[in-house]
DNA sequence: GATTGTGAGGTTTTT
DNA sequence: CCTCACAATC
């Protein structure tokens, strides 16, 4: 294929051969270029037969991408060579080796929300109480377990929750197998047990791959890992691409050591690193480096290009949440009236809860965005439904599919029905539709037909099945069901919509109909199953917002990122120790490296989350970043940063026909930006403080109608009379209870807050008059 | 057995 | 603020 071509290094990982290779590739230093170059290079050149070769990825789209290309530069041989997620590849291997590992070949992958039905159900059986043992941490329990490669059987109970938990692994498991079905993590952990076992089968597995590439390896977990290893075992022709930098998952069993220990695992591993980024701008990538390299225990390495110095990084500071939102629509007008396409940008943020304010302010704006993630469209109840009738056609052991049609539409199968079956299967360790024929007619006459009646639906359907196409057996469920019937009749807008979202899921199984090499059912609902959210795609002229989670992987030309402040990025969960801010810090990392020539950050000094107002600092990312390459836009920084000169540079104030945000306005304020944005830290000493020197512009409707921030130059804190004299970040305060403390950061708003560490009492935020110097 | 009401709880989430 | 889960109703 075309393009650029290979430097060096790149050149060196396509061409090396054989043993264990192991790839540090920066933020957009054309990593998937290098896999599929190498992969293909395999095949053409080295005459690996591509069968033999295994690539695996995190996401399906990461896998679509890597199949795509791989296509481009070996065309239909490329169909050959085993591209797929971890989940994929391992559904794949066990849909042959099902009763290798003792399930089903039918086998039905749950969900979480499948997952944690059957927890609740188990805990009903088991009788825990749900307040001691919340389903949630169960799940997260079992799913921790799987992924250490533990049974219920090695896992550690030396406290009442854990031995609680062991038991509901066990009943889980027990519940899973007699269901047909298996949940993510087995996926992983069934595969491993027979990738490690001493059997015909595990040694046929080992042997299987002559080649092993694994993409994202920063990302995997222990039994990934352990995997990898096992599939590579018989060549070690094992490749690994990934950067310690942009490890985001450790919350859910990524471990960094698996990259960064890669060569004790393999000592004769040649290391590679691709430094040259090809993706952003000189400050975009000086801005992310100077959070990055914070970073305790990283790779030691540093990204550079050749591209141009580029626009500031432009740093938005706004009065609350929903001004923010208006700043940034604003942001995005200004780039769109220098010819900016709105595909050419995103916005991120680090929750979604944050995704609502900005979605009003664009909707109010008429500008055209997709949300990607959230919630799954196969999630939705209508699709679940059809899915679970699908499911129960294919596998009627399917005990969570099976109980959540069996009264939909509504046909008089109710709780106290489905308790009995339910319990008859619990006691036995059979699934319902085991128990049915014997257990319903001890339920009396009514019931009992009704279970009849539903048996012989499904009974009718699944004898059709085999001759039907996916989506001729989906029409057929809608129809005989009387599951179209029942939202006709219900004549409402939203049954409205729930038919055209089954509409297009006829749609999309034709499609998969036309398209797959295996178009069965049971192929259909499994790729399903391995869907995720942001698998959709977006397309057209519109912005694209997700969060920062999602956006690895990406790039766009102009991205926003939101709400840096301290609390909400670096987010704090409950604990916050020092690991998990090491992670937000990549995070933030990933967030400034998808940027390709403009990077916008914002915060807010005030953010509502959950209803309630709280006031928060500027992010520790925003502060360590190079003030050469930073230009200040929006309210003023409340502590006297001089910044208030620069609140024009988004557009207000002046002609809008000068577009100040955009690159004409950068390259003004560009090289010289350092002098017209203040040194930090900030000081609070009476001369920068003082807004005076500052006309209160944007207190006119004009500039209101424009959506400036009211009151931007106008800091209400001015009015107070506290003494300031030493209030500066870093000073020392004493305080009557806390004693002596650090200032870290000065709150705006009135009375003047002061957010202060104290040696015994942590960071506390305190009215400035109650502290003095120390 | 379905419908409406209160209350807790609500990072991130590749599959 | 908003959603989901369970409870108290008709």
């Amino acid at each position: 294929m075309s393009g650029p071509p290979l430097n060096p290094e790149q050149r060196a990982a396509v061409a090396h051969d054989e043993g264990p290779l192991l790839i540090f590739a920066g933020a957009g230093s054309g990593k998937t270029r290098v896999i599929t170059h190498r992969a293909a290079r395999l095949v053409s050149e080295r005459n690996v037969k591509p069968w033999r070769i295994l690539a695996v990825t995190f996401t399906n789209k990461a896998a679509g991408e890597m199949r795509h290309r791989l296509g481009g530069l070996l065309g239909d041989v490329a169909r050959q060579i085993w591209v797929g997620t971890f989940h994929a590849t391992c559904a794949r291997i066990l849909r042959r080796h099902a009763e290798d590992v003792g399930i089903r070949q039918d086998f039905v992958i749950y969900d979480d929300g499948e997952q944690r039905a059957v927890i609740n159900r188990v805990m009903q059986e088991l009788k825990l109480d749900d307040k001691r043992c919340p389903p949630k941490r169960l799940a997260a329990w079992i799913d921790r377990a799987k992924q250490e490669a533990r049974g219920p059987d090695d896992v550690e109970k030396n406290d009442p929750f854990s031995q609680a938990a062991a038991q509901v692994y066990q009943a889980y498991e027990k519940r899973m197998r007699a269901s047909g079905a298996v949940d993510f993590g087995d996926l992983l952990l069934m595969t491993l047990r027979l990738a490690e076992a001493d059997t015909e089968a595990g040694r046929a597995l080992r042997a299987k791959f002559d080649y092993v590439l694994v993409d994202e390896f920063q990302d995997t977990n222990h039994v990934q890992y352990r995997l990898v290893r096992a599939l590579a075992s018989g060549t070690r022709n094992v490749c690994v691409v990934g950067d310690d930098d942009q490890a985001i998952y450790r919350w859910r069993g990524a471990d960094v050591r698996n990259i960064l220990g890669f060569r004790e695992d393999f000592p004769d591993a040649t290391v590679i690193k691709l430094e040259q980024n090809y993706r952003s701008t000189k400050r975009i990538l000086r801005a992310s480096h100077a959070v990055i390299s914070k970073s305790a225990s990283r790779e030691p390495k540093e990204l550079w290009t050749d591209n141009a110095d580029g626009a500031p990084v432009t740093l938005v500071a706004s009065e609350d949440e929903r001004d923010e939102a208006r700043l940034i629509v604003q942001g995005i007008r200004e780039l769109r009236r220098e010819g900016r396409s709105l595909r050419d940008m995103a916005v991120f943020y680090r929750i979604h809860a944050q995704s609502r304010v900005i979605e009003e302010a664009l909707r109010a704006a008429n500008l055209p965005y997709v949300v990607v993630g959230g919630i799954r469209f196969y999630d939705r109840a209508e699709i679940k439904d059809l899915l679970s009738y699908l499911r129960v056609i294919a596998n009627p052991h399917d005990d969570v599919g099976l109980l959540r049609i069996v009264n939909v539409p509504p046909r008089g199968i109710g709780k106290t029905t489905t308790d009995r079956l339910q319990a008859a299967g619990a006691e036995t360790g059979e699934s319902i539709w085991s128990v049915l024929p014997r257990v319903a007619p001890e339920l009396g006459k009514a019931a009992s037909t009704k279970l009849a009646a539903f048996r012989e639906l499904v009974e009718a359907l699944a004898k059709k099945a085999p001759d039907l196409k996916p989506s001729e057996l989906a029409r057929e469920v809608l129809e005989v069901t009387g599951y179209v019937r029942a939202l006709e009749s219900e004549d409402s807008a939203e049954a409205d919509a729930r038919k055209q979202n089954l509409q297009e899921i006829l749609g999309s199984m034709e499609e998969f109909e036309q398209e797959a090499e295996v178009p069965t059912l049971a192929a259909w609902l499994e790729s399903v199953s391995l869907q995720s959210a942001t698998d959709e795609v977006a397309e057209g002229d519109r912005l694209t917002m997700m969060t920062v989670h999602a956006a690895k992987g990406l790039e766009f030309p102009v991205v926003f990122v939101t709400g840096l402040e301290e609390g909400m990025f670096p987010y704090r969960g409950l604990d916050g120790d020092e690991e998990e801010l090491e992670e937000e810090r990549r995070l933030a990392y990933v967030a400034f490296t998808r940027a390709r020539e403009r990077l916008v950050l914002s915060h807010a000094f005030v953010r509502r989350l959950f209803g309630t107002p709280k006031e928060g600092f500027p992010s520790r990312f925003v502060d360590e970043l190079p003030e050469g390459d930073v230009v200040r836009v929006g309210k003023t920084g409340a502590f006297g940063r001089a910044t208030s000169s620069r609140s024009d540079a988004w557009g207000g104030g002046r002609s809008s026909s000068v577009p100040s945000y955009g690159s004409r306005a950068a390259s003004r304020f560009g090289a010289g930006s350092g002098a017209s944005s203040s040194p930090s830290p900030a000081r609070l000493g009476s001369g920068s403080w003082r807004p005076s020197a500052q006309p209160a512009r944007t207190s006119t409707p004009a500039a209101q109608s424009r959506g400036l921030p009211t009151g931007s130059y106008v800091d209400r804190s001015m009015a107070d009379d506290i003494p300031r004299d030493g209030l500066q970040r870093g000073a020392r305060v004493r305080h009557a209870k806390f004693g002596v403390g650090q200032v870290r950061d000065v709150l705006p708003g009135s009375p003047v807050r002061v957010s202060v560490q104290f040696p015994n009492w942590g960071l506390k935020q305190i009215v400035a008059s109650f502290l003095e110097p120390a």
